[in-house]
DNA sequence: ATTATCTATAGATCTATAGATAATGC
DNA sequence: ATTATCTATAGATCTATAGATAATGC
């Protein structure tokens, strides 16, 4: 029964991916260590070898969504460098984010649940969030002084709230208003004036 | 042990407001019906002669927790009916809004609970989404023709999103930042040029 | 007679722990 | 000898139902 080191190391990793996505697709309190370690193709007895709580479990798992977040920016602005912004908005404003709890943006599918999780949990979300403020801020026209980046906050809120609407509401239309309606006004914002028109959904 | 049939009306009421506050609390996940029940002062048992089930509850308290925030609302505009706009965003933007989820917006205390919830629950988010909307839509400049409240949709996006953010992260001071930079993104965009400074948390 | 609420409980599920097992790692 | 995983289970909690009770409403 017992598996090698690297084994157990590969099943943790596997454990976290798949917590990582279940959670976002059921919320931190709509999945039970059972399913999980189901997921993984592990039995439940497996899991305090591996993790202190759920909680412990909850903290990794968010942190890899966050990862999985970046890499999915990252690989936006490099298929997209002459508007990389604009790739942003096109994959994160879209109908298929908003279908895709699975893996979608971690901020969208947790956020409401974040906020009653324990402070670690809340530390993981904070450095996500900050390595996001960080690539918009990056790309935007660039703060003008005192404030850290107050047009990337702004933005960003403007993104979660959009898609977090769009999913909370039955009618698809509706939906893709706010996703064209946020994509709209991150557009004119970032490029201050110079707004461009997105091909979207 | 029976009651009269006005006080049975009473205490549904009773149980719809008080579920209305705690599952802002704790999410629809995070409260069980025995301690939901004596909240209003009641036990389990009664529970199933006033709802069909805990999803018909969560309706109910969903709709009620609209209810709620409409009234805050219109309570802010008629408090400052030179500035309507801005009253809203003064209270929705604001810390105590991020510290108190009790009463607070139930999109943001709520929303990625509600995505993954019935229809039902859907319906009701929709219902007083579109009802905010309306609100905000005769505040603002009003549309170009075609797009039913583009800036509507965006402005609430943006205020949504800003909550949210500032309540999944424990840096005090990044929260106020969110909901700064979020006041001056839909202070800008809603008086189209003519931005005010607000005064703020 | 009806019924709102109570106590009690069924049956499922939840997190966490205990002890057995069988393979790894020294 | 150590340990990753397994089966089994403790103890709590969850939603929902059943039957008793006592007051209402006719």
């Amino acid at each position: 029964m017992r598996v090698s080191r690297t084994q157990a190391a590969e099943n943790r990793e596997t454990v976290i991916d798949v917590a990582s996505r279940l959670f976002r697709e059921r919320g931190f309190d709509g999945i039970g260590l059972k399913d999980l370690m189901k997921g993984a193709g592990l039995t439940q007895g497996a899991f305090y070898k591996q993790f202190a709580s759920k909680e412990d479990l909850a903290v990794q798992a968010s942190s890899r969504a966050f990862d999985s977040a970046s890499r999915r920016w990252s690989s936006a602005i490099e298929d997209n460098p002459e508007d990389p912004l604009g790739a942003i908005f096109a994959f994160y404003l879209s109908m298929e984010h908003r279908e895709q709890k699975l893996d979608g943006c971690p901020i969208v599918a947790l956020g409401s649940d974040a906020a009653r999780q324990s402070s670690d949990v809340k530390a993981t979300f904070e450095a996500g969030i900050k390595a996001q403020l960080e690539i918009l801020g990056g790309l935007v026209g660039e703060a003008e002084g005192g404030q850290p980046d107050s047009k990337a906050m702004a933005i960003l809120s403007t993104m979660v709230g959009a898609v977090l609407l769009s999913r909370v509401v039955n009618d698809e239309r509706l939906s893709k208003q706010f996703l064209q309606a946020a994509t709209e006004a991150v557009q004119t914002r970032s490029s201050a004036g110079a707004a461009q028109e997105g091909p979207l959904q």
